[in-house]
DNA sequence: ATTCCTCCATACGCTACCGTATGGAAGCAT
DNA sequence: ATGCTTCCATACGGTAGCGTATGGAGGAAT
């Protein structure tokens, strides 16, 4: 009778506790990451955290770079998308963005934003982002033949819209929420 | 010699409280308001906190009506502005969030929202707030003579953008930032 | 002057969390 | 088998914060 429950002897490694602090950041904000906490979870105790990592900045400074990482490369595979599509792909941001599917990272987006304002890595790490996608809406609407400052205009609406709708309860607004959007969508890339 | 310093002798009250917390709250976050910190922020101790409040609990929650009430408070001072004024009355309620000298009133908006994700009585409060400046918005866009779907749109893209723009860091991204500010507003708003 | 009420200080126990120190189990090489 | 390395458990001291209990100062009322 070999093996019966596989029992939880699994190694644990930084990555484990990177994916566990994102969770929790979503939960619970940046206050949430608590080593011991996170320990809990991942059924441990601290003696694992502290092999891994130096000390909780340790851990944090992890995040950051798992997040930025992760956006950069987003970014990037949404421009090596084929050319000639600009118009579609605002509106596949936007519906991306504002769709109620992808709640979790956008609260990781609004937990960073708020980490920024505290934190100097953090800021940075942000400010990084940030300039990569307003770059690429911009690219994309100048693609289309648009001036410079309307381009970059248009792009800095469609993010700053969706970040900002992200963080409103217009549940009961409007019941024809999505035909808003539509319109809005249509205002912004068209 | 009577009074060198008027020793501090200051009374305190729960609007005290409540306006030191909204302070922190724009510093920190909700998880800055905590009971000793504030009490040094103060000078007292604890012994006051406890005898104006049952608990930190009561504090939030006066906390969460002294803000509605004062952007309640607001919307309907805007309402009351002149009407056929509507073009300038957004323009001026953009300017006025978008702008950096608001910045502590926008970071406990920001503060807000983030409380509201996990406290339904902070959700309540927000829902109540975005539902009147929303509606504000939509009546400014209707008496202009647009149809319903594209009033409220307005709306919505109105407080989204300043709100989402509060929360990026868009400091390099563009030297005129304040022509796209202009550019975006008149997307907005004409 | 005494009493009462308001407002705050002090002291206490309790929990959550950080970081360290140390030991121990499991796997691998020799 | 023995030693080495990796990964985690346990135990400890320390800080920050919550809420309570209790006492005390100062003004107001009598």
């Amino acid at each position: 009778m070999p093996r019966r429950t596989p029992p939880v002897r699994t190694q644990l490694d930084r990555t484990a506790w990177v994916k566990a602090a994102l969770d929790i950041l979503s939960e619970k904000g940046l206050d949430g990451i608590r080593v011991e906490v996170l320990a809990k979870r991942l059924k441990v105790t601290k003696g694992s955290f502290y092999w891994h990592f130096r000390d909780r900045r340790d851990l944090l400074d992890a995040v950051l770079d798992t997040w930025k990482d992760g956006r950069i490369r987003d970014i990037q595979k949404q421009t090596r998308a084929v050319p000639g599509e600009e118009l579609p792909r605002a509106y596949h941001v936007i519906e991306v963005y504002s769709a109620n599917r992808n709640r979790k990272g956008m609260l990781i987006e609004i937990a960073m934003r708020d980490w920024a304002r505290r934190d100097a890595a953090a800021a940075a790490v942000v400010e990084e982002v940030d300039a990569a996608r307003l770059e690429f809406g911009r690219k994309g609407f100048e693609a289309r033949g648009m001036p410079p400052l309307e381009a970059s205009s248009r792009s800095l609406l469609l993010y700053a819209y969706v970040f900002g709708l992200s963080l409103m309860s217009c549940g009961k607004f409007d019941a024809d929420m999505d035909e808003m959007k539509r319109w809005i969508a249509d205002r912004i890339a068209r």
